[in-house]
DNA sequence: AATGAATGAGGCTTCATTCAT
DNA sequence: TATGAATGAAGCCTCATTCAT
């Protein structure tokens, strides 16, 4: 088998885990399975990360990133209302149309690292939450808006996009949920209405 | 170990999977540990439901009727709005006071069972569709609303209850949740106004 | 492959882990090595002793068991300077003659306990040690002995039966090994020719 | 990390390999630790000796040496009686009072070899005998002493200090071991005496 | 009907070793 | 020469399940 570089076999490896991931469930990630996956030997596995928890732990970090730049590549630099919208369309159509392994791994991991000793699940969470909260800060800042009401806006931005994923990853019905997408952003623009104006 | 009638033993083994899964998760949840927490004798669990897979078949039932219970419970026979507020808060209160047990398995079946090969977890969200279709109709029935808002309602009010949830047990902060239950009460009731109107 | 009933496999893996022990050294001594031995299942052995090192203490105090027994069998009921040569005698014919794998085994095993975090080891040195002291505390008791030296006589019936086994485990040559052997009771005869005197 | 001579390396794992057999056995005695030990890397071992099998020959050729130079050192020159006991009193002072790391691992390492191919383990034993036995001879030049009497006292000078050993090394109470050392020396001077007369 | 006993398959990890530079 | 990187084989253990009573 050749040899192939460990920088090169992280990232096959994170990428092999977060397929399995998305596919077997957190349960069904063995190593073996995503060793094969990654096509790499499973003593490299052991060799990259050493653990199977580290590698989990590399793959979460991914997700976070991944979510950022989501996040980031939808600041529409509008104002807060517009931006809230940009936002929760971003994450939307990332569940929808980018790779539907990164949002069902994502999803997936969260209640495990819940219960993994030093809780890194939180840490996606509260990531992505300081990250849109400083977007819609900054939408904010030619605005009177209260804090608390920006991380409320980040809240239910928050909110609306797992429950959305929750009932896309369930059903996997792309065109339904495409409908639904839309009922989402509107339930947001409804509130937005209410409370900014 | 004293001899216990198969169906008592059925019922014990169920929450028994119910509480192991919610604190162990799916993944952790062995056909062991789940006899154990019943006071079970191992072969009990093979004798009561002969897979491990159909043991959870039937949680997955449990937690379908106790979702449904929650959605009756909560159905205050008023107008299609003040129902639909109803059941959303009946369902923000489950998992805020009810047995956070019964919550945050839910959460981890839904994914699981996704999996599965006759996927009986799009039965769960259909049955409490179902159900909350029906809550709403007959609330509707004074008033004309178009069958399609019936089902967006529906569809709106179970996404905003998971999106609630999955901060919930990541977060597991009590205080700062049932803030937050406010909020997306609020949410729903923004929407509505501005759709029902 | 046939059910073989619990009782009778834990003695079986018992008497595997003593021969391979013996033949492969504590190092070489593996699960399956064992198991395979005792014409188990792998899981069959971690059936019976869950651990490894549970297994090896089982092995542990069967060694001490049977130490035990070679001191009682030759105890003469003589005075103490023959009850110190019977049991001495005792010891290097059970070495000599006895089941080889025992006495390299328990050679072999005393540097692991050593090494153990609760140090079974000493336990079985203690509790030779014990049997020895009261078998010829026994013998002296018409005799006027101090304490003191019952205890330094163990000390050396021990200490001369060691010097022999590891000579003898060593170059495993039995007809030289006998020779030494009346050579060591010899010793013994001097020092308490010298001693009790 | 600083390229350093592969002589020099040799010494550093043959060291790093008594303290690390000392502390862990040679089952725990693994190629990792042995390297990391040696502030070496891993491939650099197999650089150096090829094979563990060879690094751990190395180990007892030195423990092989180490033993010699304890024995010469101690020749006092004497009579046979007075030599046997120098030598005696040298031993049981080299393990009680020199590095710790060399004793057990001798003590370690004996049963292993024991079990390789080629008994290395023979060629400590013989070499040390060798060693003794021309020691005693030249002490017993002036007297009349037979060849196999010098044998003897080599076997019984050996058993003795063997014998102290696997009991020092299990219990590791230092001073209850300098006790028992001088009765082992006391041992030999009975049992020289009655059979030099 | 109910369960203690037993097991094949597979889990994660670590070993000594070799490759490629 | 000397070593970071990589790996096949084997380590211990636990899983869901089945057997025998």
């Amino acid at each position: 088998m050749a040899r192939v570089p460990a920088a090169e076999r992280r990232n096959d490896l994170v990428n092999a885990a977060i397929h399995v991931i998305a596919s077997h469930g957190v349960e069904g990630a063995t190593t073996r399975r995503i060793a094969e996956e990654a096509n790499a030997p499973l003593a490299t596995l052991h060799y990259c990360f050493h653990t199977k928890e580290l590698l989990f732990e590399a793959v979460i970090e991914r997700l976070t990133e991944q979510y950022r730049e989501v996040l980031i590549e939808n600041d529409v630099h509008g104002d807060v209302a517009a931006t809230a919208r940009g936002v929760l369309r971003g994450l939307l159509n990332w569940y929808l149309e980018g790779d539907p392994d990164l949002a069902s791994a994502t999803i997936e991991l969260v209640s495990w690292a819940q219960r993994q000793k030093d809780h890194p699940a939180v840490s996606v969470y509260s990531e992505a939450f300081n990250v849109m909260r400083s977007i819609l800060a900054r939408a904010a800042s030619g605005q009177e808006v209260a804090p608390e009401t920006i991380d409320q806006i980040g809240y239910v931005v928050g909110a609306l996009s797992d429950g959305f994923a929750v009932n896309w990853l369930t059903y996997a019905d792309r065109s339904q949920a495409a409908e639904q997408a839309e009922t989402i952003v509107g339930v947001l623009d409804a509130w937005l209405a209410a409370n900014l104006a």
